[in-house]
Parts: C-alpha cells; sequence; structure tokens
DNA sequence: ATATTTAACGAAAACGTTTTCGTGTTGACA
DNA sequence: TGTCAACACGAAAACGTTTTCGTTAAATAT
C-alpha cells in the first residue's frame, strides 16, 4: 500500500537533487554516466512512472479528448466511440466520455466540467433539445476559450469547427434508387421530425431520387414519427402507427426508414399483416447495426461507417491540437496561416441482405 | 480566442494578491466585503472557473473513474457505462473509458496510461485474453499503489477488491425451470467455452435446474461455441454449428443460450427447418438486449440490469474513495477498520415475450 | 601560472490552486 | 499614551514536473 514513488523521493534517497534526476531519466548529458546508471536502475526498481497530472499542468496540455454524445447505449454512436479511441490510443491520448442523455442543460454542464483543463478538445454530436432550442452558444463559446470541437453526425451550420458527417442524402438517394430498380412502384418513407438535421437529409434524399426517377412523391407515403417519445419503450404505439399506415396504404411495395429500428419494427407488422418479404415488399433502413444483421429477414441497409467516422474525427482534432503547438512554438514565423475547417464527409453503403430482391 | 482566465490574471488586474482572489471566491470572511464584491463581480464578468488540473494536483486526487472494459459496441456493456456515468457525475466525478478489446496487453497499457494520476479508481471487467492466461498481477499491482478497483461481470477470486457480478447461476436455473415449468422435456443448452466464469455458471445454473427436476442431463444437449473466433462477422459458422446441432438432435424442445446472440441465431435456424417458435420449440437467451427485444419472435430473455450494475459499481468505488479521504484527514482516531471487501450480487429477471409458451 | 573552457550538478521558476502563517493598520480600552 | 484585539490582506509553501540558468571544480589552453 505504498503510494507511488516521485522525483523528489528518488533524490532524496539518492541524494542528489530533483534536477538531476529528472535529467538522468530523460537521458540528459549533462549528468554523468555514473549517476545516471544509478538513477535509472533505482527508478525501474521502484516502477517510477511521471505522474500525469503534474505534466498536465506543467505543459498545459493533458493529452486527452472529451467525447460527448447523447446516448450510449446505440449501435452507432458506441462505434463511433471505439473508432475514436482507436486512434486516440494509437497517438498517445486518452478518452473521457460524458453523456448528454439528449437534454440541452446536460450538455452545457458536461462541456462546462471538461472545458476546465481535464481536456484539449472536444468531439461531440449534439443533443436533440438543443438542435429544438438552436441554441449553440456554448460550442462557439468553448471555441472563443481556445478549445477546439470537431462534431460529428449531427452538426450544425451555426458553429465553425471541423465536422464529420454522414453523407445522408446521397445514402438515402441510393437507398430509393435501389428500391426503384428493384420494381418498386409505390415506395414509403419512414421518418423521424424534421429539426433533426440527419432525419431532413435523409428525406430530401428519399425525394430526390423519386423525382430522378420520374416518380411523383406522394404526402400520404411518408410517415412522420414524433421521436421525442422514447421509442425504445413504446414500441407498441411505434407498431400500432406503422400498421395504420400500412392499412390506409395498401399498395405500399416498398419502405425505406431513416433508421434500422423504424425498418425493423416496419417489417414486423407488415409479415404480421400478411405481407410477404422480400416478394410484397422491400425493405432498407438506415444504419448498420445489430439489428439489421440479425433481424428475420435480414436487413439491407445504409452503413455509415461509424468507426470510420469516429477515426476521422480523432484525427481532425488531434492534427489540429498538434498543429497548435506547433504554431506557438514557432510564433515568430505567423506566415503559416491557421487551417480551414473541414467538412469530412464519409460515403455510405449500401449492405444488401434479404429484405430485398 | 482569449484563454481561460487563473487566478494570477484576476489578482494583478484588480491589484491585489493571488491569496485574496482565492479567498473572497470562496467567501473567506478573511476578505472584506467590499472586495469580495469586486473579486466576485470581475471572475463572474470573465468567467472563471477553477483549473480542475491544478485542483488535482493540489489535492491528488482527480475526480475522474477509470472504466476498463473489452468491448464498447455491446448492449450490455454500454449499459453499464450509461449506469456509472449517471452515478459518476451526479456525485461529481468523470468518467474516462479505455478498451481493451479483449486484450491482455491492451488491458495492461492501458491500466498503466491510467494510473499515472489521471483517474482516482478504476471499475473494469476482465479481458478474456487475461482470463485465458490466469495472470492478473497488474490488477493487484494497481491495487497495492493504493488505487482502489471495482470488478464487474467478468471477476475472479485471485484479486481482492469489491466486486459486482450477475446472479449468473440463479439466472440459469430460473431461466431453465421455466422451460420445464413450460412442459419441456428436452432441454439444450448453448453456450460458450469454459474459462469466461460467466459462461460457467450459467452452464451450472443449467445443470442444476435439470437435476432439481429429475432430469438426467445429456451431454448431446449441450453445444459449445468457441467465442475466440469473432462471431459477430462470422454468422455463418455459428448458424451451421447450430444447425447440425438440431438435426443430431431432433428431439429438441427448447433451448437455452447464454447470450442473446445465440438464442436469436438459433430461433433463426430453427424457423428455418420447419419448427414452430413456441409450440415446437421455446427459447430463453441470457441478457436483454435490442436483439431480444426486436427478434421475430421477440425473445424470452434473462435480464442482467446492466444499468443497475454500473450504478453499483460506482457507488462502491466512490464511497470508498470518500471513506479513504476520511481516513487520512482523522488518522489520529485509526480505530475505524478499513471496510471489507464487498461482492454485491444483482439479481437477474426473467422477461417474457414471444419465443416461450 | 593564469585564463578559459568543460563537466556535473543544484537552485529556482513555472504551471494554477488552496491554505497556513505573518504583518501592518485600525480601533478600543486601560 | 501604550497595549492588545480585530481586521484585511500578502507571502510562501505545497502538489510533481521540466527547464533555464547559475555555480563549482576540474581540465585544458595560453
Amino acid at each position: 500500500m505504498k503510494r507511488k514513488i516521485t522525483l523528489k523521493q528518488i533524490a532524496k534517497e539518492l541524494d542528489v537533487s530533483i534536477s538531476t534526476v529528472s535529467k538522468a531519466l530523460s537521458n540528459s548529458k549533462e549528468i554523468s554516466e555514473d549517476t545516471t546508471q544509478k538513477i535509472q536502475a533505482f527508478a525501474k526498481l521502484y516502477h517510477y512512472k511521471p505522474n500525469n497530472i503534474a505534466l498536465s499542468l506543467k505543459n498545459r496540455k493533458t493529452k486527452t479528448i472529451g467525447i460527448l454524445i447523447p446516448e450510449i447505449v446505440h449501435h452507432f454512436f458506441s462505434t463511433v466511440i471505439r473508432g475514436i479511441e482507436r486512434v486516440a490510443n494509437r497517438r498517445g491520448y486518452n478518452v473521457i466520455v460524458g453523456l448528454s442523455n439528449e437534454s440541452f442543460t446536460k450538455e452545457i454542464i458536461n462541456m462546462e466540467m471538461l472545458a476546465n483543463g481535464s481536456i484539449d478538445g472536444f468531439i461531440l454530436s449534439i443533443s436533440k433539445e438543443t438542435l429544438l432550442k438552436q441554441d449553440y452558444h456554448h460550442f462557439n463559446a468553448t471555441i472563443n476559450q481556445g478549445m477546439p470541437i470537431v462534431m460529428f453526425d449531427r452538426v450544425v451550420n451555426e458553429v465553425d469547427c471541423d465536422k464529420v458527417i454522414v453523407d445522408d442524402f446521397n445514402g438515402a438517394v441510393k437507398a430509393v434508387k435501389k428500391l426503384v430498380e428493384n420494381e418498386c412502384k409505390n415506395i414509403a418513407l419512414i421518418t423521424t421530425m424534421d429539426y433533426v438535421s440527419v432525419g431532413r437529409l435523409r428525406t430530401q434524399g428519399y425525394l430526390e431520387a423519386l423525382q430522378n426517377s420520374g416518380i411523383v412523391a406522394d404526402s400520404n407515403l411518408i410517415l412522420k414519427i414524433d421521436d421525442s417519445l422514447d421509442v425504445e419503450n413504446n414500441l407498441e404505439v411505434l407498431e400500432t402507427e406503422i400498421a395504420h399506415f400500412f392499412k390506409s396504404n395498401p399498395n405500399i411495395d416498398g419502405v425505406f426508414a431513416v433508421n434500422e429500428l423504424y425498418a425493423v419494427s416496419a417489417m414486423k407488422v407488415a409479415r404480421k399483416l400478411g405481407f410477404k418479404i422480400p416478394d410484397d415488399m422491400q425493405f432498407i433502413g438506415f444504419t448498420d447495426g445489430v439489428l439489421s444483421k440479425h433481424a428475420t429477414p435480414s436487413l439491407t441497409t445504409v452503413s455509415q461507417h461509424g468507426q470510420k467516422i469516429g477515426e476521422q474525427s480523432a484525427n481532425l482534432l488531434i492534427d489540429r491540437l498538434e498543429a497548435e503547438d506547433a504554431e506557438t512554438e514557432q510564433y515568430f514565423t505567423n506566415n503559416e496561416k491557421k487551417r480551414d475547417f473541414i467538412k469530412m464527409v464519409i460515403e455510405t453503403e449500401i449492405i444488401e441482405r434479404e429484405s430485398t430482391k
């Protein structure tokens, strides 16, 4: 139960100064071969490791990045975290996570907790409530304090920072095109309310694809789910809504849903109503999660490559952090301008499974 | 782009000493009403917040806890994290996550990265490779350095620390009992290799329940999956193994699987083979994840209450951390003994759905 | 023999706090 | 007028590093 050893203790034990110990451990040639050996041996024996907090204070950087997401029990988000953690670790960074739980207030509190020195920069995805309120002052405030932010997936034009997004629009276009090619005549859309940008973009992609194919969109074929209610725990509501939708539009022969839960639920309802999948009705979802893979029938879906999103986000953030370092070191040669903000688009990919022909 | 303001800057600006500023901000009555007002106003104006790193260094505690888990893209683990984060946040702690990726080496590296001052204690679940190697020196090493550990789910007797586990044994017993009550005569078990303790315990529960019901266990009815291969990406292998298993044992009318993936895959295979669920064959899984809820038919399952596990783990850890504080403060009254290590068992619960009668 | 370089090390500042201990000024009281 | 509290504030240490700048002694050069 001995506390971790410090430079000071080594110094006292070996009867040298703290500076000597520090230098010896970093192989400074200021220190003689003899003392260096002695000190290094002693340090190894006692498993000396420099204290990260002290280093952080001295270097004014923590080598850890803060992740702030609306929800962690969610396949897409956890995939993104895995990607972030991967490159963060490889590049010598730690990762600290906060959950906004889709709440504006918790988002702010979390940011303030982390922004006071605990981290060097943020990677985040905006909470639904914040998107609703359209209040982004906390993001801009932290950026103004010199802390870089990278936003992913749920991003917003009002904040100037690096962004990594899924190509929601083209993903939706591709999906609907595939349904058209598979000879669906009446393609339905199951989507969310418009304030979540990704839902809006996927809806636009749906409309665009129809138009390109010369099909006139029918607003009756669009079902908007109010996802302010916790759908996970209100499955019945969702299913009855869908059932009603299918009954009112018996001619539907293709369904594009903006997430896999809607798609899988719709498949379930359709089968209960007696439709054969994919013969009578074909389905494509969005987000390649475990649901899509293991549903019966398995679901054709638009994969977002969450891990890649995480990796790119982390690289973007760390690149910027280390560019800042270089900048402050060579502040005299101020000819190098700041890197402009990057908006990186990750292409989607359709994964074909049993729910389409 | 102004950096965060510090006590020193406030002091200089207001022409007082740093100590005065610090005291004024904490409402010390050493400072006159006037100056206190002035300083607090100024601080508020410039959004002063004390620097966490400096505080950590001074107080020798970081108020953050480290989570180390094998995998994050996993419903159970992310649920646990959510639970940890919940109480951690409520009690003023942050959460920093590391992923071992089921690797012994990454587990060690991650622990060493975090143990050097970044965190006050660990909450972790052991990686498969570590369990295989049975090498637990890194856990004991960190504990000996005075850093408390709480283990959850995958725990091990060789390490002395607080533990939070699922009642795997009784969960399995309950599940198999239910199948027996539902008049299954030939109950199969789909499980993992024995080195993961939870798989072993659930297997024991299966055997116990059979024995209690006067049924003689038949080793032919036990299918052990080698989960060293990445099952998520080798679905076909899994399914063909199960198919072969069902064909060799056509009398099976009940299946208990130690996780939901096995259960859902088995249901899929069974249906392809022409079995009706739950009429011909009933299924119960373990882990109440999104798969169980949305499978068709939805899966009766043993819920582990992951969030509760996380919450209890966090409470256990923080309790111990703050007990340490109290102890060092009152080191003179050393009559209070250290709290013994606690092994907390979280009861399981059967959630009945469509896969059983 | 004296001046100058080099080797080997220590003192101290700095990062941003909190807290203990001093210190000077004021007012009250004898 | 002299003593003593009370009041209001500042100096400095401490947390654990790294790094700059001495400083001393020996070694080399002149």
